[in-house]
DNA sequence: GTTCTATACGAACATCGTTCTATCAGACGA
DNA sequence: TCGTCTGATAGAACGATGTTCGTATAGAAC
């Protein structure tokens, strides 16, 4: 498969290496190892240092391949949406495919922690984003959507996704502890219930709510609502 | 009205203030301070030093009244937040009063730069955002969606708001230029016209649905699909 | 073998968040 | 009124960060 025209804010070095006694330093090289990471240690300790570092380099050596911290960022961003992978449409089952799709993002997003941090700020034009929102087209103007829709349709598509796995990844940091899953939400339930029932008498009713929160039904309700809307008004007009 | 309780991360020093020659400094006075320089210069401009060179003094004083740079931002998410009004719930009209909640929270965050980047990681919990909460819950609860639905439904409304936020306030940053807008809808057009046809014949074929995006109306569509769908289930059961 | 160009890297710069320590102003007990 | 204590203000410095500058190298081209 060829690849699409780069981007032009994205600076292309030709792909034959040099070599000093080590492997040669490529923009894929440097990517992976960010990855990696960022995987292992979060946004917050990935820095240029500790990519060189682990690359057994100085970090003014991988200005020459990503231009910039910005730039790095910009394609681990396209290196992990590279892992979607969208169906061949299949009009008759286009709005299962489509919350398949959604799920998809959802998982990938999950998979790589903080990628969602990165995604924010950024418009993704890479070669694998491009494809993407290709294949995505795809399936939505196979199943009847009229173009505008569709368009519209997928950007908010990834806006939900985005949104909703934003605060789930978010952890709720009090203090020094950082509690996860079930614990962070008997936190909050707990907080919520020690509130004056006077003045907050509607959320310590629900509290109780707060303390077991499925996010996997959760977000199923959320596309179920926003794949069902959309093929409401696409059979309309 | 009363204060609720502030959360155990966050200090709150006595309110008395010393002074010297000048005015004294206040955890107020450096959160709208800090948030002016916010909306003027965006948060990467945002550092202790400015802030602190904008009250004519140095760093180090700021950090007794904020904790660290990451309190100071709670602050100004939760003073930001306090900007939100929810009306009195009306059980009549409780779908339309959960738009005007959505709308009036996308105008807040359009109204503040950067500040949908700055709450992201974070979970509201200060005295505005508890606020803001309970009485977004007293509209759904006042309008029959039972308990676990309309919290998962609050829930869902700010993820959603969010989402849609977040790629509205990012700008299409190519290269050195940073159009707005119209411009930048032009150029995002431009460049998938480009594309090879063969290769990317969905996009091509709707890269004019690129050009001229409402985002009005496109924000319209998805608090329409939410809104419909939530009532839709809040009747059912 | 000389020149050229793509790559690598050491050193340095400006800036950042934060901490340590000293100091100062006023409140309070004597 | 004096001394003491506490809330409050800063100066200086530390370590870490993103980035640039200048220079050194290695292979390709002539």
């Amino acid at each position: 498969m060829a690849e699409p025209p780069p981007p032009p804010w994205q600076r292309h070095p030709s792909e034959r290496g040099r070599r000093r006694g080590r492997e040669p330093i490529t923009q894929e090289l440097i990517v992976e190892t960010a990855l990696r990471l960022l995987d292992r240690d979060g946004l917050d300790a990935l820095s240029m240092r500790r990519v060189a570092d682990e690359l057994d380099t100085g970090p003014a050596s991988l200005y020459w391949h990503v231009g910039s911290k910005d730039g790095l960022l910009d394609l681990i961003l396209d290196r992990v949406i590279g892992e979607s992978d969208v169906p061949d449409p299949d009009p008759e089952h286009w709005e299962e495919q489509l919350k398949d799709v959604a799920r998809a993002a959802r998982a990938l997003i999950l998979r790589h922690r903080d990628i969602v941090r990165i995604s924010i700020g950024r418009i993704p034009m890479g070669p694998n984003a491009l494809r993407l929102q290709e294949r995505l087209l795809a399936v939505l103007r196979a199943g009847g959507v009229p173009d505008e829709l569709a368009v519209t349709g997928q950007h908010l598509l990834y806006a939900i996704v985005n949104g909703f796995t934003l605060d789930e990844t978010t952890e709720l940091g009090v203090g020094d502890a950082t509690p996860v899953d079930q614990e962070a939400g008997d936190l909050a339930r707990d907080y919520i219930k020690s509130l004056p029932a006077d003045q907050f008498p509607n959320l310590v009713a629900v509290a109780d709510q707060f303390a077991f929160v499925d996010a996997d039904a959760r977000f199923e309700l959320l596309i179920d609502l926003y794949v069902d809307g959309l093929a409401q008004r696409a059979r309309a007009g």
